[in-house]
RNA sequence: GGGCCCGUAGCUCAGUUCGGUAGAGCAUCUGGCUUUUAACCAGGUGGUCGUGGGUUCGAUUCCCACUGGGCCCGCCA
């Protein structure tokens, strides 16, 4: 991808001849997919298109170009017998790369490919750099990564993988409203972060004597405060920021959409969530069924309903809502999870991982979680060791996160009072004890449902991708200093 | 944080077995060709072989460290 000389010579020719090889408009009349889907109705007619040259084939006095829109590739056909003088200059000054315009008659060439038969070629950017080959493309992935909008060029479906996930947050959206909630937007810089067991990012703000302030882990403090304040359904799209390790599912930056629906609870969440993905799959595929990694998905509702508890009872003999402190190191050995600090949450979290995890293909409502694994969740009706919360699995992945949110402001600050004292211990994802959202809620909090839609992950499967990073469009990479990003050289610039 | 694999021309890759001044295709440049589509034919340009150090008469190749990336594991509501 370097600077090629030869090019700025193109770009000094063209503008000798007084032609700007950075123009400021062009004129689109057309698209390469609609001539090429419609072609009876566009044969003979003018059409002016405009794209990248991803191809050029030259031979004497004809040549074509393979140009690329965002609908797809068409082919210009030029005649030099067909041009005049300023176009002829274009197309000698041209290369792969560049952006053209195409004003021509669209026809079929002798071997049958529909073409746009050019009668003026406009310069519309021309490239400075080279791209990469035309069979194999860019597949480095680091690369790919780092030099996006070449991958995108190059790769056609990453474009479609992105299309899909705007579609994705487009339906979510539109769901939302259609419950009649609102869209807003809480503060992403927080004096206090909290909603979340997570490390934050910490920045300065230094018009403000320098006060450390935190990017937010989650929005759920904030929303509950809507909903306090008699907003009854709102919702956030929200980038969330925790400060952890990456993985082919986890990116310390993602995207979820929060909402809260006042008067409703966790099964509320579970219709709301079988509709929302069986329309998505259908709208978006024709069918609730998905391919993903050579197995099928099938959103049709019901979702299944894995009561987890109870089924890991039957295949461990473990009953995870009454283990004791006690239990739980007993277990780690037996079990061989090999925690370090086995803890009844972490226990119980691996538990599942070991026994139920994989069976989590199909959409599948994880859900009653013992109490201990949800301090902020109403305990499950008729069982007080249990809690209502549900965990939406897509591809043994989790995409959703739910419960019949707690209410109870005393309770709450005890939840909180038992948080700080972990902090103090050095538990570093502890949240900070938050005085301001406990008066908020000592107002009075009407029984409500929240659920946290992941974006990232179910774009994954709908797109067929194993990495976050496939549907992250810049995802974090360390610094390195890029060392093919040489100047021009000095005579080339100077004229 | 641990393990494995990888980094050679703008891109995709050979070469390293067994150390001896670096190769192909595409791109680009020059010439030829007015219906090609991986166009074709002839010729040319293009490389601190990821970085630093060590061994050696000599290192892209062997050794060490570092760096960037991928996968797996650990961590992560």
């Amino acid at each position: 991808m370097a600077i090629d000389n030869a090019k700025i010579e193109s770009i000094e020719a063209l503008r000798r001849a007084g032609i700007e090889p950075y123009p400021y408009s062009y004129h689109v009349t057309n698209h390469a997919k609609e001539i090429r889907d419609n072609f009876s109705e566009f044969e003979g007619k003018e059409v002016s298109i405009a794209g990248r040259a991803m191809q050029l084939r030259q031979m004497g006095g004809i040549t074509f170009i393979d140009v690329q829109d965002r609908t797809g590739k068409i082919q210009g056909l030029i005649r030099n017998n067909d041009l005049d003088q300023k176009s002829l200059l274009v197309l000698t000054n041209s290369s792969i790369g560049d952006n053209l315009g195409i004003r021509g008659i669209v026809m079929k060439s002798k071997r049958g490919e529909i073409s746009v038969s050019a009668r003026e070629l406009t310069m519309l950017s021309k490239t400075l750099r080279t791209l990469p080959n035309k069979w194999q493309g860019l597949t480095d992935t680091e690369a790919r990564y780092r030099f996006r909008h070449v991958d995108l060029m190059m790769n056609r479906e990453v474009l479609k993988t992105f299309e899909v996930r705007s579609k994705f947050m487009r339906h979510v959206r539109d769901a939302l409203d259609s419950r009649g909630a609102i869209e807003v937007e809480t503060p992403i810089l927080q004096d206090l972060y909290g909603g979340a067991s997570a490390k934050p990012f910490t920045t300065t703000y230094h018009t403000l004597d320098d006060k450390q302030m935190f990017l937010r882990i989650s929005d759920e403090l904030y929303l509950k405060r809507l909903i306090i304040g008699g907003a009854e359904r709102v919702y956030e799209v929200s980038k969330d920021f925790r400060n952890e390790d990456a993985d082919t599912t986890h990116n310390p930056e993602f995207t979820q959409v929060e909402y809260y629906e006042a008067y409703s609870d966790y099964e509320t969440f579970m219709k709301m969530m079988e509709e929302m993905l069986s329309a998505f799959a259908t709208n978006t595929f024709g069918s609730t069924k998905v391919e993903y990694q050579g197995e099928t998905i099938d959103f049709a509702p019901p979702f299944a309903r894995m009561y987890w508890v109870d089924e890991l009872k039957k295949m461990s003999g473990i009953d995870v809502s009454s283990i004791s402190d006690e239990d739980v190191k007993r277990i780690n050995d037996a079990e061989g999870l090999g925690l370090k600090h086995p803890d009844r949450y972490h226990v119980a979290d691996s538990l599942f991982d070991k026994y139920l995890k994989g069976k989590t293909l199909q959409p599948t409502f994880v859900l009653d979680f013992p109490t201990y694994m949800c301090p902020l969740t109403k305990t499950k009706r008729g069982n007080p060791l249990l809690a209502e919360r549900f965990e939406l699995y897509v591809g043994r992945m989790e995409v959703a996160n739910s419960y019949s949110e707690l209410t109870d402001p005393l309770y709450q600050r005890k939840m909180f009072e038992e948080q700080e004292r972990a902090r103090k211990k050095g538990d570093e994802e502890a949240p900070p004890f938050d005085e301001d959202f406990l008066n908020a809620i000592e107002y009075g909090m009407p029984p409500t449902a929240g659920i946290g839609i992941s974006i990232d992950r179910p774009t994954m499967v709908f797109t067929n991708q194993t990495s976050i990073k496939e549907v992250i469009l810049f995802p974090p990479m360390k610094s390195t200093p890029p060392n093919e990003s040489l100047p021009p050289k000095e005579s080339a610039l100077d004229s």
